[in-house]
DNA sequence: AAGCCCGCCAACCGCATTCGC
DNA sequence: GGCGAATGCGGTTGGCGGGCT
């Protein structure tokens, strides 16, 4: 893949690896281990880069790594990982074993948006007029993807940040709005939740999420979640230590208040399957 | 058969974060 | 604590190949 020849000037190799690199890659991975991909650049004579390097063999030679044919299980686990990460591929590559975040990144913009735009065209017209009822004061609909909203700050949002996957047998009555400050934070200002909006989740227990149950059996430990998330003490990355494998065989989603706007419209078409 | 279009995907780029001194 | 290097991440690019005209 020819591409601008700075590398090269600097006496560096771009482009496609042959399968000779990709043997000294290997060889010296399998001898010395992961990791000081710089060292293993100039120990080797490869003339790659080390961030080269490491991408190589992150994404195409370990060998605990799946390539191609992503079944209809993995598919349904990316959207759903999606929803609720937005593009953090590397997340979401880490709960799909043997997948990279390249690998998903690229099947996410060549196969599944187109996907989901189709599927969500339709669905987008239906719900047109609730979702403007619905659209929180401040939020105007992003106009090139059916997915984002921007906050009342500019920023954008994934609306898909805003739900998380369990059980929807929760009665109205039952409802517990819980308001936190979310310890979620942005590196960038067009995907996932904004640090500091006021996110309620509609209670359902913490057990249900991990069991995909349906009842309200256990209040105190969800509200410790919660707390845990109020007071900072869980992050993102602590709060993907749960299952989803195991939250994705529920049936639906936890709704999420943002700004008081229920994004419960905002479910997965295939989420009640 | 030739040319064009478009989707796929490997790889690069820039920026942010982490690490080591 | 400051600084440079290394690493990690997400966005983007561009070559390739298949389908269509």
């Amino acid at each position: 893949m020819g591409r601008s020849s700075r590398f090269e000037k600097e006496g560096l190799k771009k482009g496609v690896w042959t399968a000779r690199e990709d043997q000294i890659l290997i060889d010296y991975v399998k001898k010395h281990g992961e990791g000081k991909w710089g060292k293993i650049s100039r120990d080797t004579g490869l003339k790659r880069c080390g961030k080269s390097v490491r991408l190589r063999w992150l994404n195409y030679l370990r060998p605990d790594i799946k390539r191609g044919n992503i079944s209809e299980a993995e598919e349904e686990l990316i959207i759903r990982l999606h929803k609720l990460l937005g593009n953090r591929w590397s997340l979401i590559a880490g709960r799909i074993p043997g997948r990279t975040d390249n690998e998903i990144k690229n099947y996410w913009n060549s196969t599944l948006r187109r996907k989901l735009q189709q599927e969500n065209h339709s669905e987008v017209s239906r719900n047109e007029m609730k979702e403007d009822l619905l659209s929180p004061a401040g939020s105007v609909a992003a106009e090139d993807d059916p997915h984002l909203t921007r906050n009342s700050e500019g920023g954008m949002i994934t609306q898909s940040s805003l739900c998380c996957f369990t059980n929807n047998n929760v009665k109205e009555e039952d409802h517990q709005h819980h308001h936190l400050e979310s310890s979620i934070t942005t590196t960038n200002n067009n995907t996932t939740l904004i640090s500091g909006d006021t996110v309620g989740f509609e209670a359902v227990t913490k057990t249900d999420v991990e069991l995909g149950g349906d009842g309200l059996s256990d209040d105190v430990t969800w509200n410790d979640f919660i707390m845990d998330l109020n007071e900072g003490q869980l992050d993102i990355s602590e709060f993907l230590q749960t299952d989803f494998l195991k939250l994705c065989d529920s049936e639906s989603s936890i709704n999420i208040d943002v700004g008081g706007c229920s994004t419960n419209n905002h479910e997965l078409p295939n989420n009640s399957d």
